[in-house]
DNA sequence: TCTATTGTTCGTCAATGATCGAACTATAAA
DNA sequence: TTTATAGTTCGATCATTGACGAACAATAGA
């Protein structure tokens, strides 16, 4: 598998981070990781439908605006949040998305 | 000038609070009413470039997501957050975007 | 009444984004 | 070496969205 790009947080817009937001699936994906701090999850893991495109769609957009990162690791990449640097940079995000319903 | 719908801030989603905040124009919007609080704005009060048209648009977007409420005054429509309301439904927004850079 | 102000709505166009199947890559396991 | 697994990338399609000008509506003021 490739290996992955993951953007300097400083160029991260605030913009970016609300597009990558604005779809279900991909909400879905983030409150999953919330809920499970420092697990990696393949991407299959998630109770996402669509089809392997699609869902690898949604890992790349949610990778561009500095939300995640991947790693390969055999023939998955496992995905955990930029926990630390996000919570820097946009302080409250995660506890916003945690708590909103 | 017409009465404005808003939405019962039940209805609002996350997604479409995503959405709504996912653009530069309404970003700034949502921030001029962050750092003035209490103090109502015309449409034309905004820092934001583009025709009447698409401000109108922009307004009409961040209505639909509960974000904003207008009131008719004159000639003029008279814009306020609807702070309270969607502090309770997703606490913590608006500190995230006062905060976030 | 006439005109200026303020904003909405409509129709259109261009750009973006979500989705998919198909072909592909890389690793692991048989 | 063959097959299965896991995910990427490409190209296409379709829907959504942002932007605009033009026509419109409502109010204020001369």
């Amino acid at each position: 598998m490739k290996k992955y790009e993951h953007p300097d947080i400083r160029n991260v817009t605030l913009t970016e981070v609300m597009q990558a937001l604005s779809d279900p699936s991909r909400i879905k994906i983030v409150r999953q990781l919330l809920d499970y701090p420092q697990r990696p999850f393949a991407c299959n893991e998630f109770p996402v439908k669509g089809s392997k495109a699609t869902i690898s769609h949604h890992f790349h957009v949610l990778r561009q605006a500095g939300l995640i990162q991947t790693k390969v690791e055999g023939t998955k990449c496992l995905t955990t949040l930029r926990r630390t640097e996000i919570e820097k940079k946009f302080p409250g995000l995660w506890k916003f998305l945690d708590k909103s319903c």
